[in-house]
DNA sequence: ACGTTTTTGTGATTTTAATCACATTTAAAA
DNA sequence: TTTTAAATGTGATTAAAATCACAAAAACGT
C-alpha cells in the first residue's frame, strides 16, 4: 500500500485541528502551527502534504479551506459512511449513543446483538438480532462494522461480518482476528492502552527514584 | 527512554496470548507460535525477549511460566493498579461497568463527573463529583486516570487531574493534551481509528476497481 | 522597486525499527 | 551414544520513517 496507517492518522488529526482553526475564523495556517497542534514537526507536516500533492504558498502558508478540501477527499469524507455496531454491551451501547460521529460524516445506523433482550427496533438507532445482520448489511450496502463483543465470541462474529460482506472492521476484542486479505481490520486494545500508561508511570517513577538517590 | 511504546504493546499482547496458552494446559512455547498468535515474526519475538534479558532454551523454546513471570514484572503486574475514570458519559460509564480489567490487575475504583446528577456513591463503583477528585486521589494514592469527557472540557479536566497528582492519563478526547513532562499521556482517538478503517476500505475498493478494469 | 524576512518543498542524512541469516545449542531419534 | 533436526540468540543488513538543512519563492516593509 502506498500510504500507511500512521500518515492517515496524522491526516485525520490535521483535519480535526484545521476544522477548529477554521471555526475560529482563520483562513490560512503555517506548517509549524499545524505541527505544534498535532504534536509533530513542521517538516513532517510539509512532507505529508507534499507527498500527497498538496502544496501551499511560499511565505503564505496553506489555505485552510484548500487543505480541508484535499483532506476530505483523501479521507473519503466526501460521502457519509454508514456503520453498524455488532455487540451491544457496555461499549457497543456507548458507541451507538455517542452522537459526535455524525458531524464527521460517520453515521452509526444500527446495532446487532445475539441477545434477544437487547433487540429494540424503536430506538433512535435500532438494535436488531445478529441473525438479521446479513440481510441488513446487504440491503443497506454497509461496508464498515464495529466489533464490540466478548473476546470468546469475537472471531466467530467476525466471520459472520465478513460473510455479510463487511469490508472494514474496527475491533475492540482483545484478540487478533483472522480475516481475508481484502477485509481491513483495525484493532483497539483498550486494556493494552491502559497497561501502557501503567508501564510508563512505573518506569518514570523508578527512574526518578534512582535520580533522587544518585 | 530505553523502551518504546510499541515494544510494551507487544509485551502486553504476548502476555495475553501466553495466559491463553497456559489456560489450555501448555507449559512451553516457541517464538514462531507466539509470533503467529500476535502477528509478528519469530525473530521479533526473540529479539524483544533478548533485549530484556529473557532467554529460552535452544531447541526447547520458552517456558510459559517463566515468560509470564518476567512479563508480569516488566509490565508492573506484580501489584494491583487502581484507576479512576473522569467523565461518566457513555464511554466513561461503559468503562466503569466493564469487569474484565480486574483479573488483569487493573481495578477501576471510582468515577468522577461534574454533573451532580451522575453522582452515586452506592454503585459497585461509586461516582463522585469532580470537586472530590483531588481529595480522593490523595487519600487513595491513585496514579492513573482515564479521561472521558467532551473535547471542550478535556484540557481543563486534565489540568485538574494533573494538579491532583495523577501521573498517567488514558485520554479519549479528540485533542492533544498539554501536561508536564512527568505525566504520561496516552490518547485513544476512536473517531480516528474508525476513519482509518474507512480510508483503507475506500483505498482497497479503488485499487480493486482499477484491477478489474485493467 | 528592492532588499529582507519568512515559509515552503524536498534531496540528503540520520535515526529507528524490523528482518535476515547463521553459528550455537540442545532435545529427541536412531 | 551418536546423529539429526529444530530452536534460540544476535550481529549484519535492510527497510522505513523522521529530521535536517537549505535553495527557491513570495509577502512585506521601506
Amino acid at each position: 500500500m502506498l500510504v500507511n496507517k500512521k500518515i492517515i492518522s496524522r491526516f485525520s488529526q490535521y483535519r480535526e485541528v484545521l476544522l477548529k482553526f477554521q471555526e475560529m475564523g482563520l483562513s490560512k495556517i503555517f506548517s509549524n502551527v499545524l505541527g505544534d497542534a498535532v504534536g509533530v514537526t513542521s517538516a513532517q507536516v510539509r512532507k505529508d502534504f507534499s507527498l500527497h500533492g498538496i502544496s501551499g504558498n511560499k511565505r503564505g502558508g496553506y489555505q485552510i479551506e484548500d487543505l480541508l478540501h484535499e483532506l476530505r477527499s483523501i479521507l473519503g469524507k466526501d460521502k457519509v459512511h454508514h456503520v453498524v455496531v455488532v455487540g451491544i454491551g457496555n461499549l457497543g451501547r456507548a458507541l451507538i449513543q455517542y452522537t459526535g460521529f455524525d458531524k464527521e460524516g460517520i453515521q452509526i445506523v444500527a446495532g446487532f446483538d445475539i441477545d434477544p433482550a437487547k433487540v429494540n427496533k424503536r430506538n433512535r438507532i435500532p438494535v436488531y438480532h445478529l441473525d438479521e445482520l446479513n440481510k441488513y448489511v446487504c440491503e443497506n450496502q454497509i461496508q464498515i462494522g464495529v466489533l464490540a463483543v466478548p473476546d470468546a465470541a469475537a472471531q466467530s462474529v467476525c466471520n459472520i461480518m465478513v460473510d455479510s460482506d463487511i469490508k472494514g472492521i474496527l475491533n475492540f476484542a482483545q484478540i487478533r482476528l483472522i480475516a481475508p486479505e481484502d477485509v481491513v481490520i483495525n484493532s483497539v486494545f483498550l486494556q493494552m492502552e491502559l497497561e501502557n500508561v501503567i508501564y510508563f508511570v512505573n518506569a518514570m517513577e523508578n527512574k526518578c527514584t534512582r535520580c533522587r538517590s544518585s
